[in-house]
DNA sequence: CCTACATACAACCAAATGGTTGTACGTGCC
DNA sequence: GGCACGTACAACCATTTGGTTGTATGTAGG
């Protein structure tokens, strides 16, 4: 799931995905490459679960899956947590020292 | 950046580092491979500003910057602040609907 | 029915990734 | 000094990634 986030391009179909749902030409026509390579940004993100598909005539309408990027932050939070968790435990350390002059 | 988070050897890494320094060598023997290949990812999250090496002796030890943790986790936020703006639109032009009979 | 379009998918290619081994260098210790 | 250890780095290899083009399939519309 970062292996999909740690794409430039992928990481802006997500932000116009958010904003709506989008055709996969239609997100191709933005960028300077093929639609084929852009059909597989689409699947990589697919994969990873970020974004979904939906079907409307001939149209693949892409649009993003944001409980999905709140569970890539929850991680970065849960790494936060415990760099404040190994200071808290820290100061433990450093206020016990207090108390034995 | 992304892309230093995207392999669960350098997470671990990361959160390893986040509990205070450890050396490579230190890192090194808890993984199933060569001292090199950790050498390698350490180099890794060392580009992309999460980690720092200190030099003590003849070891280096490497430690986390929770900072840098942290501008991952703010983009993350960026993306889901895009989709609640998104909603608040789309009930912005909702209730113009409604005002309009 | 035929054409045009949106998509899917395979085959191919260059470059990056993730791993290995081997070698060299600096440092601590006897 | 000499040895062991921790690290750095290069060379090499297999696999993955990111891109291309070409071909096939399904659907909308005249």
């Amino acid at each position: 799931m970062f292996r999909a986030l740690a794409h430039g391009i992928r990481r802006d179909i997500l932000r116009r995905t958010l904003l709506g749902p989008v055709s996969v030409s239609g997100l191709a026509l933005t960028y300077a490459m093929s639609f084929a390579a852009v059909q597989k940004h689409v699947a990589v993100l697919e994969d990873s679960g970020l974004v979904q598909k939906e079907a409307v005539g001939r149209e693949r309408f892409v649009r993003a899956v944001p409980e999905e990027i709140a569970r890539a932050r929850v991680c970065l939070e849960a790494l936060e947590a415990l760099w404040r968790h190994r200071l808290t435990a820290l100061d433990a350390v450093l206020s016990q020292e207090q108390s034995c002059p």
